[in-house]
DNA sequence: AATAGAGGCAACCGCATATCC
DNA sequence: CGGATATGCGGTTGCCTCTAT
């Protein structure tokens, strides 16, 4: 990178006097206001560059250092859900930036994974389109004695009672009588609906080639999942339970 | 030892979205 | 409400380092 700095901002590689510079900066006065920054620190960069700087490698707690097993295969299941989607993937690594995951994706895990997937390299979607289409029918939800049940064109889930609260039942019936009517079944469309009412997240998974669900902790900073797989229904159905605490508190079902 | 090529990664760019006035 | 500005995000670039020849 060279410094082209002729009237513009400094550009470039950061030098530590600098580095120190903005972190002294930003820890008086806070984040925010990037483009003030450089006036008001003396630095001669951009509020881009420094904003930039800050988060990827001055702001604390950034984990620096080789990815983890755990944190590798979290990548690898995200992508597969989100896409390119960096600053989501990122948030669910702690210290972890956008920028980091996206290189090393990039440089690592793309290559490893197109070698695994051999031809199929981006999700299918098109057995799930084609049950949408067979089917063509609306979400249900119906309640039993052991919890609630969605039922889709693609599968039937039960919820135990135990696993979720009546504000999370309540949200979930209001969410889906509102999306009676999923756009096109395209997507996985429906599944996600129902899952983001659950704390739950929703993946493909590029091993298996198929989709599964995934309880995510959200209070903690650990990659907790524990993945237990159901016997899959449908040739590209599978679902994981992964309640921390014992693994046999949530029950899914599937019908065809 | 010198050189070329490949890989890794920090930083930049442009666009999208959010916020402010 | 609309324009201006700030911030966030993903794609891309290009420098640096390592390795093979």
């Amino acid at each position: 990178m060279e410094e082209k700095s002729k009237g513009g901002p400094k550009r470039g590689l950061w030098k530590a006097e600098e580095d120190m510079v903005l972190k002294n900066y930003v820890e008086t006065h806070g984040e925010g206001n990037w483009a003030t920054v450089s006036k008001r620190s003396g630095l001669k960069r951009g509020g881009k560059s420094c904003r930039l700087r800050w988060k990827n490698y001055l702001r604390p707690n950034i984990k620096r250092g080789e990815m983890s097993k755990e944190e590798e295969d979290l990548i690898i299941r995200m992508h597969n859900l989100l896409g390119n989607r960096w600053s989501l993937i990122a948030g669910r690594l702690p210290g972890r930036t956008d920028n980091e995951v996206k290189n090393y994706w990039n440089t690592h895990l793309n290559k490893k994974t197109c070698t695994l997937l051999g031809k199929r390299k981006s999700i299918d979607h098109s057995t799930t389109q084609h049950i949408a289409d067979h089917h063509n029918n609306s979400n249900t939800i119906d309640q039993n004695q052991d919890g609630p049940i969605i039922s889709s064109p693609k599968t039937t889930m039960e919820f135990d009672q135990g696993s979720m609260d009546l504000d999370d039942e309540k949200k979930m019936k209001q969410v889906m009588q509102e999306e009676e009517i999923i756009d096109g079944y395209t997507d996985n469309a429906w599944m996600e609906r129902a899952v983001q009412c659950f704390n739950y997240d929703y993946y493909d998974d590029y091993q298996l080639g198929t989709p599964f669900m995934m309880r995510m902790d959200l209070n903690s900073s650990s990659l907790a999942f524990d993945e237990q797989p159901f016997t899959p229904c449908l040739d590209s159905f599978l679902l994981f339970d992964s309640f921390g605490s014992g693994s046999d508190v949530g029950t899914q079902s599937f019908l065809p």
